[in-house]
DNA sequence: CGTATCTTTGACCAAAGTCAACGGCAGTGG
DNA sequence: CCACTGCCGTTGACTTTGGTCAAAGATACG
């Protein structure tokens, strides 16, 4: 286990992996010293809940490394996954005492924290801080209304062939992969979790992912390992009309 | 037609009806000079889009009176609502050059308009433009999320009562209804709007809304004058847990 | 090995979509 | 004033998609 290395509190700002996309991206030299003083990391083992949903949340923060979903669930146990939390992306709601859903750590995780009064204290005083909350929560939100087409209008195929587009072009900007040619990349999600990303059940997941598999829209190397031969093939089963642009 | 009062530009901000959950709200008068000097109006008729997905966009603003519609389509037809936007709602996104969604005009509609260009800048010069703006940013992504769980998992029926209880809920706060008794409203929305709001067919909203009818549930007077005699028996059909805390 | 978790697949069923006809109402123009 | 037209909404018959229930395969882990 290296969790006490993650653990350490002494990481420097300079160094951090999300240093250029956080919350903190456009902060200055002098802010970040000012940031690290009430910064602290926690790590999640993969399956552990973050935060419940109606807890008081202390602390707000950003996830370094590993993967989270935001979850909502009607008491009868349905659920509806309504965020995926990715490296560099923001947890926590300032200005407010709860958390409106479950914090689920899906894989490992790893998150860079602020309790919550010193940071809203510091955010008032920080337009560069605010500024670029602002922004995250901007993309979030268009990101949610991409997600609401998904979920009120394709079928069950082209949600499928969406999420593998989302997870793919994800990973093509993280890890630079090559721009042309097949794409290769892990599923991060089970069978459930994608079931309760894209309001289906798991085995109409399964069987839709076999589906693309029959079809040689996709390959699979064990249940996660996914390869894409043809990506502008993968985001017109998606029913994504432009191929993106990604691919020239 | 009393066009030409609404288009007047001589409208003072501290009479207007969304002063103060708009995103100006917190500005002190003398931000709102200065707002004053760059805000027009615009009136739109109902059924007229006021932006079309993908077009520039030289103006941001806020809906003072009317309703619209924010929706994204595929290129088959297939369409999903992505947002419902109520007088105050703020539309445009500062720092981006296009509209990813159209804007349409439900009903007749007034919007208090700011150029893009002068309103960015006011925005970095005017911590408090910048701040209700986030927290009205961070609401809209709730409300979002809470929309994602009834598009993926909740039934047709669950859907309608949704929808209805939102309705009734904005009506009841807006015009202040009796805290208690029948709540009673008109729907803003035609059968095809409901539709592309929940993400069904507009047989299944007719289905739905006569079978709510049938089961006493609601009250129908025409085909857009709604009475819910009972709501948290409208709270129940939507699947919503608690009682929302309204009618204590 | 044996147990637990995740996944796949099949048979059947139910919810919502599709296609089509029709009813009501408002506006228009003869 | 009435007939015509267009839009909105309702309802019915039938189809399709995805959900449900059940069994069994794969993989990892102790």
């Amino acid at each position: 286990m290296l969790q006490d290395e993650t653990l350490a509190h002494n990481h420097h700002c300079g160094d951090c992996p999300i240093r250029h996309r956080a919350v903190c991206a456009r902060c200055e030299s002098t802010e970040l010293e000012r940031l690290e003083e009430i910064k602290y990391y926690r790590s999640f083992e993969a399956g552990q809940t973050v935060i419940w949903s109606g807890d008081k949340m202390d602390f707000v923060g950003s996830v370094v490394s590993g993967i989270a979903t935001l979850t909502q669930t009607m008491e009868d146990g349905r659920t509806q996954m309504v965020g995926l939390l990715l490296p560099s992306d923001f947890v926590g709601r300032p200005g407010r005492e709860g958390s409106a859903y479950d914090v689920v750590a899906t894989t490992d995780l790893v998150m860079c924290c602020f309790r919550k009064k010193p940071f809203e204290q510091m955010m008032e005083r920080t337009p560069h801080i605010a500024q670029r909350l602002l922004e995250m929560t901007l993309d979030e939100l268009d990101a949610a209304r991409e997600w609401m087409l998904v979920l009120g209008r394709k079928t069950a195929r082209e949600k499928i062939a969406s999420l593998l587009s989302i997870i793919a072009r994800r990973d093509a900007t993280l890890n630079l992969q090559p721009a042309r040619g097949a794409l290769v990349f892990d599923l991060p999600l089970t069978r459930e979790a994608m079931a309760d990303y894209l309001g289906l059940t798991l085995e109409t997941v399964s069987r839709q992912i076999s589906a693309l598999k029959r079809d040689g829209v996709i390959q699979l190397e064990g249940k996660r390992h996914v390869t894409v031969p043809d990506f502008s093939r993968l985001m017109e089963e998606a029913g994504d009309d432009a191929d993106g642009g990604m691919f020239a």
